[in-house]
DNA sequence: AATTTCTTGTTACATTATTCACAAATGCCG
DNA sequence: CGGCATTTGTGAATAATGTAACAAGAAATT
């Protein structure tokens, strides 16, 4: 599955390039070679230079990859340099921890506005924001430029709510709700999933 | 990266299968055919029987999969018919919001025990769980049948409270923290990440 | 009971992903 | 400055994964 030429896999190992860069820079290293990146994140050399490679030549031989000129770039081509804001849909107590998660906002994710499904959630307040009604999603995603929708709503609503999502205009869904949605092409779909994660994890350790 | 000859993609879809099972026969369905089955969870026909194929011989030709009969035989495969008992480590907010995550139980996942690794939590009363001590570590695991580590540390205490994790017998790893863990071979790690998530979807929104 | 309709399991093929290997640069050291 | 040690970027080779195609079996229909 491409897009621009592209492998997605490729697309989807950028960020981990990203978070080792940050790390490196941190730690006052100015360059890198893709040796001790791959040690770093326990991958081959060559996979990052030849994921790299498909952006652009950005090292230098004998040296490595200078660490603020890459993350520059690499951030630039994953379009992190914005601020990118969310909403978030269900405040059961999923939707509280979500909101309440402070790994967001220091990579430039911020969640503006949290909705709910159910009525006798709309009006409560949850952390600094009151609950509005789904009826709001296409004014709220309009007036203050949200383009990413995250669902924490029961498994049954799930896909109700993404079709909403959808149509008012959200062309990003991280979902937490334990369901495989179908969306519309252009629509760029994440799951979060901890229990499918498990369920994997156990096939190996059942035979120890 | 394979395992008694089945690839980890394979065994990564499995749970998937065990859902869309589940699903269906809370539907009252009895039998679903490869080609249903591809289409609830929007992938080939072919891609379902060639996974099952690494496993046995489930289905009927003409009439498809019995519903019971596979989900039975995919639970069994998967390891899910226990009871897994997993420990907490970590009770910030997000540590917190796991304990109380009511996903896992009906699962067959539960949370035995909370630890921290800072003094001023230990003591604590989370949920149903007084915190304890990373020392307890080793008695929590062998008195209570313990093999899952849940890590919810920040990131640069992860690798260490991993490693006290495998010293000490856990042999599955969910780690939340942002980080690439270092663990030897046969210990298993899945990795929940929602960061990650978006920064590689923002690749494909910051085009449209 | 023969024919048609389905649907599996599997083999062969096609595509995608990863690793290898090396020429071409770059810097360093004496 | 020349030689040695590095390290990139990439084309070729290999490996892994996914798709298609079809013989064979099972049920449904006539």
């Amino acid at each position: 599955m491409q897009r621009g030429g592209v492998p997605e896999v490729v697309v989807e190992r950028l960020p981990l390039y990203v978070r080792a860069l940050t790390q490196l820079r941190r730690e006052g290293e100015e360059v890198v070679s893709s040796q001790q990146l791959g040690e770093r994140l326990r991958m081959t050399p060559a996979q990052i230079r030849k994921d790299l490679s498909y952006f652009g030549r950005f090292g230098k031989q004998g040296r490595g990859y200078s660490i603020g000129i890459l993350l520059e770039q690499l951030r630039e081509i994953l379009g992190l340099n914005g601020e990118w804001r969310a909403c978030l849909v269900g405040v059961g107590r999923l939707g509280r921890a979500i909101i309440n998660y402070t790994g967001f906002a220091p990579e430039g994710f911020s969640i503006v506005a949290a909705f709910d499904s159910a009525d006798d959630q709309v009006g409560a307040s949850v952390g600094e924001f009151i609950v509005r009604p789904m009826s709001d999603l296409g004014t709220v995603v309009n007036d203050m430029g949200v383009t990413i929708g995250i669902v924490a709503v029961p498994s049954a609503q799930a896909q109700a709510v993404i079709n909403q999502l959808v149509e008012n205009g959200i062309k990003g869904i991280l979902n937490y709700a334990p369901v495989a949605p179908y969306v519309p092409k252009g629509v760029v779909v994440r799951n979060i999933d901890p229990v499918l994660s498990l369920q994997s994890m156990t096939f190996y350790l059942k035979e120890l």
